[in-house]
DNA sequence: AAAAATAGTGTGTGCGGACACACTCTTTGT
DNA sequence: ACAAAGAGTGTGTCCGCACACACTATTTTT
């Protein structure tokens, strides 16, 4: 491939018959550069299909970078840590590489905060901006905002269409639906008679998820397009989360009493709760249990079988890749990915990473 | 977490009171120092925590890396097309930040062309190894000539255990069998009466491929371990790998004339095969066909749902990884993970990447 | 017509580290 | 006793790039 060596500045400037001030500003736009020398250099630049040496620019230019990071608050053991996991994983290793990388990190749990804490974001000198879009309003008011100020942003875990930002970083929710469908018809289907089915929307009532509503519509346009609606009856329940486990067992011994599923579907990341209900009563036959994301109480009830499978999104990896993308940006000026979507991954107690 | 910069060769020599050069020669080990500033070094960089500057080390440092890669030759479409392809993304990627790393690459096709080959890359001046050992007895006194000859080198795919390796990067091929078995076991517990199950081993004869025999091993045990034995019949099937799909047709069409199985796994990438069969023949109902990687005929077939799950070890990945491990190995030192374990990845039709 | 502004260009220094080389001081050989 | 060999240390150059600065030639201002 790389026949000899690479293409320097230097090389450049020699070809164009001028000095490497002059490259550099043509590369990096400081004017000054009369229009056809500026234009040679862009054709040889082309030709010669420069890169720039990534060690060498990092080194010489010391310029420290920050990236605000705006993700729901969350507690320990909760699903947003794993983004921030990755997110600070990134971070240091570009730190220990050399670069000068700092994170301001807001949190919101409502609309507001949300809104006001994008704003701040602008005031403040901040470089680049990783967030992930609440409420779809809110979100695209800030988002214009960004635009408007020039600040280049990367959406993680769910997407805004037609939103100028550098990247979303991913999964496309009705496919998570889709998937889990999949699942759940394959195992059941040999049971025979009608097969009832419980779709378990257990979130923050003020929280009016969109990515959870997406994935009961990809779970239910399944069984609609292979036609199975009549061997299936779903219930779909909204069950609010208060945190507490106790409000969760009350709200299920009473939905048991009326009979027992097949198969549970909890769309949001606490299932575990359910899985800690359902060990409570012991329902004979245990319905099939699928919820979504790899946290820590989620893993410990796949390991003990309460939770049959979890499907999850590499959410640990979405915040590495956006930090990641956001430096290639920045610093490099590389084009990155428009949309990068995340692998989507079936757990069972057989194959939990470690 | 950083307050300031970072710490430099020069900050080390000024604590330590002596030159930056004497310092370079403590981190590179090229002696001449004096025992007593040595040690005082060593502590310095220690206290303060000293990492070196890896766009720096690399820009000063023009080295060039050969890197010998000895795997099992392959067709376009086949299983080790995957590594491959991981290990050149890596290379390019590498290449294009200012890295000088080339390829030197060695396939094989029978015990004695691996070794052959591996001999070779000893006397050749290739800086690391990265290879999948084939037979047992071969690979071990390969290893052995690589360990002696100092060539460090990084197992894929399968491991040797107790090899002096810089590291293995892979997959216990007995959880593949066990995720399976899980599969197999869910996807047919509600079938009354006993449950056949054929495990197809389709490989080519010379290679005992000790990968695929492990994979059956762990689904095995699986059954065992459930005490399940008695619900489920199982029929282990060896047949030869000629390629041609007609050989195959035969002896699948020998088979079902004996029976109707309820599930069927293929402990190799060959599933595409039986699918093939599968379809030409169509049993009914049909059964439960699984298999393992992500290679295009495998993905097609899981697309018209004749595949129903694929197992796969990010095999793409590995070999990424692989290059990258021991890039960071040979150019900075880096301490490597001994065994980086891939994830396990369970593919349906719904969710099948891009 | 002289001074000032400006467009266009080249040069020099530094980023942190690798490595060659030069230098000093001691030890060894003759 | 003096040269040679070696141990131990410091200095200088270069890697490719960014960026400040200096410089020349031309145009504009006064």
């Amino acid at each position: 491939m790389k026949n000899g060596r690479h293409i320097r500045i230097k090389d450049i400037a020699e070809k164009a018959g001028c000095s490497i001030g002059t490259v550099d500003r043509v590369i990096h736009n400081r004017g000054k550069v009369a229009e056809p020398v500026r234009q040679r250099i862009l054709r040889i630049i082309k030709e010669l299909d420069y890169k720039p040496n990534v060690n060498a620019r990092v080194l010489a230019s010391k310029q420290a970078l920050t990236l605000g990071i705006l993700l729901p608050s969350y507690k320990k053991g909760e699903y947003w840590e794993l983004p921030c996991l990755g997110i600070s994983e990134a971070m240091e290793r570009y730190n220990e590489q050399g670069y000068n990388i700092e994170a301001r990190w807001f949190t919101y749990n409502s609309p507001e905060k949300f809104h006001q804490a994008g704003m701040k974001m602008i005031t403040d000198e901040i470089d680049g901006i990783i967030l992930n879009p609440a409420t779809y309003k809110e979100s695209v008011r800030l988002v214009r905002s960004f635009f408007q100020n020039n600040k280049p942003f990367i959406l993680i875990d769910s997407d805004i269409h037609g939103t100028p930002s550098l990247s979303f970083i991913g999964k496309d929710p009705v496919q998570s639906g889709l998937t889990v469908a999949k699942l759940i018809h394959q195992l059941t289907r040999h049971i025979t008679g009608n097969k009832s089915v419980w779709i378990i929307n257990l979130s923050i009532p003020s929280n009016q998820n969109y990515a959870l509503l997406a994935r009961e519509i990809g779970f239910m346009s399944y069984f609609a397009d292979k036609q199975l609606r009549d061997d299936y009856s779903f219930q779909s329940i909204d069950m609010d989360d208060t945190g507490t486990q106790k409000v969760v067992d009350e709200q299920i011994g009473k939905l048991l009493a009326t009979g027992n599923p097949h198969a549970i579907y909890v769309t949001g990341s606490r299932v575990h709760n359910i899985a800690d209900s359902l060990k409570k009563f012991k329902p004979d036959p245990k319905p099939l249990l699928i919820g979504h994301d790899l946290i820590h109480k989620n893993i410990e009830r796949v390991k003990d079988e309460t939770i049959d499978f979890l499907i999850e999104e590499e959410a640990r990896r979405q915040g590495y890749l956006a930090v990641e993308s956001m430096i290639r940006s920045l610093t490099y000026k590389e084009v990155i990915q428009k949309k990068q979507m995340m692998n989507l991954m079936i757990y069972t107690r057989e194959n939990l990473p470690l």
